[in-house]
DNA sequence: CGATCGTTTGACGGTGCTCAATCACCGTGG
DNA sequence: CCACGGTGATTGAGCACCGTCAAACGATCG
């Protein structure tokens, strides 16, 4: 618990350099906020007389607590954050890593009070909106209105991809489908799909993956012998996207598709291959 | 594939004794809608003019395809449902089971199309409200904008709760997580949470806990002889809810309250008693 | 450079997955 | 009414993946 957050509440000054709104936090305009959301500038510059809180994290800061009063959303500006929910015992599971463009906190608008927690991997940025402005403001700038739904949708499915992690597969496959969904943001964000870097910790990936912390780092150890990827530390290069691809789908018994085209180092199908426990029967 | 729904498409003649909107489909009015969505009575009124979509499907029909056009989504009224996706190999993985008031589809707003079908568990009716027509709707009433802010909210809260009950425990914990989410949801809609009917498969179950159709069987057998629950095909009761509530949130090791009051059919402590395996280190 | 944390790897034991047989429950047809 | 196939649920046996415990290794920071 080595937080070095400034506390939780949203009404807090924060050290910023940006202009100050009346809450004592640096504010941008709202029009920022629709730009970021990839609104296409139709009335965006009607907007920017309304005033938007933007708030800066520290690595390992916690944006909001699990429990605690739903006071806004938040709109990840620069960096990454894990929402996660803690158990009585103190197990935290993670629920799904959020980047740039994505939604924070929206799930507590129908409670009053936040389902889950979410802390910074990285420094980071936000904006904040608060919960009792939302509807209004959303009457008042349809494209608002428009971007929230939108996001919130995309959330949505995000919300579905842990299932289709978790689903009963081995362990190596878990990974394999993590690292494919880490490549495909990747390349959506116009970045190369080829090269990532985690910014969460190994015990972070497996509360995600449903795994034991140790698990997860044989698994990667397996993808690295298989010559899928290549792992050194926190970076990871794939090496041959099309075959971990395969892999991720890959199910129970022997894949169905050796796919051994040209160069495989080392045999991916031998003892303790690939799927050898893999899926649940249907 | 039994299926006996009446195809896929939005704009089909359904059987129905209900007016006829201009698309072949029974129509009520919005307010109808916002009324079992449970949005306090104030413009409502005003709403009668919008008409609306209703649509009833039969046991096992399918609602919406994966994959399919993103045509509008639905708000169950009566009945409940089962929102899967299925992997390439024909496994299902069953990512919730939605009820009365809830929303289904709404992840398919960001794509234009549905990552996910929604299948009926038994007879039951939806509102349906085409995408296109959300956005200018929900400005033209406020009402319906909040109500569907509220209902994606609590679907996003619900979503979270498969990572719960995934979350690396031991399959009869998983289960009995189950049992205590149904329990509670039963009580939210002013049920007995005692008493529960099961509409869907154990296969279906088996699918939502990330375990083998064969390990549900047992895990139910399980929590009978503990005393638990009683069951009797899908009619399940629950005897002792505290303890079972109890022993839901058991992590690993021998669990940490023994809990034993008073009657205490079977000791649920006993070698493969609760809590073997349990829980993932933090 | 030492302390602390995160990561890797090893060994062991157990739970749950696979396979498969049996049973219970229905709707059909003889 | 009872035989009959079909679906879904239960139970059993065997084996191996992975969770626990533990120790060694590496990285990062003061």
């Amino acid at each position: 618990m080595t937080e070095s957050n400034q506390a939780t509440g949203f009404n807090r000054s924060v050290k910023e350099d940006a202009p100050r709104g009346p809450e004592g936090l640096a504010s941008s305009s709202l029009s920022d906020l629709l730009r970021l959301m990839g609104a296409d500038g139709a009335d965006l510059a009607q907007t920017d007389a309304y005033p938007v809180a933007m708030r800066r994290l520290r690595a390992g800061a916690t944006l909001f607590h699990e429990g605690g009063e739903a006071e806004a959303i938040y709109f990840v500006s620069v960096g990454s954050f894990k929402s996660i929910r803690t158990a009585e015992d103190g197990y935290e599971q993670v629920l799904g890593f959020l980047r740039r463009g994505e939604v924070l906190g929206f799930d507590a608008v129908c409670m009053g009070q936040h389902p889950t927690a979410a802390v910074a991997l990285e420094d980071s940025r936000v904006y904040g909106v608060r919960v009792q402005d939302i509807f209004t403001l959303a009457q008042r700038v349809p494209t608002l209105d428009r971007v929230l739904h939108l996001a919130v949708s995309r959330q949505l499915t995000s919300r579905g991809e842990i299932a289709d992690v978790m689903a009963a597969v081995a362990a190596d496959v878990r990974l394999a489908r993590f690292l494919v969904q880490l490549s495909e943001r990747m390349q959506a964000c116009g970045q190369s799909p080829r090269r990532l870097y985690l910014r969460m910790s190994r015990s972070d990936i497996a509360s995600y993956l449903g795994v034991a912390h140790a698990t997860v780092s044989r698994s990667f150890s397996a993808l690295a012998a298989w010559g899928y990827v290549q792992v050194s530390n926190r970076d990871v290069e794939i090496l041959d996207l099309e075959r971990l691809r395969g892999f991720s789908r890959s199910t129970r018994g022997l894949m169905d598709e050796p796919a051994r085209h040209a160069a495989a180092p080392r045999q991916p199908v031998a003892r303790n291959g690939p799927g050898s426990v893999g899926r649940i029967t249907a």
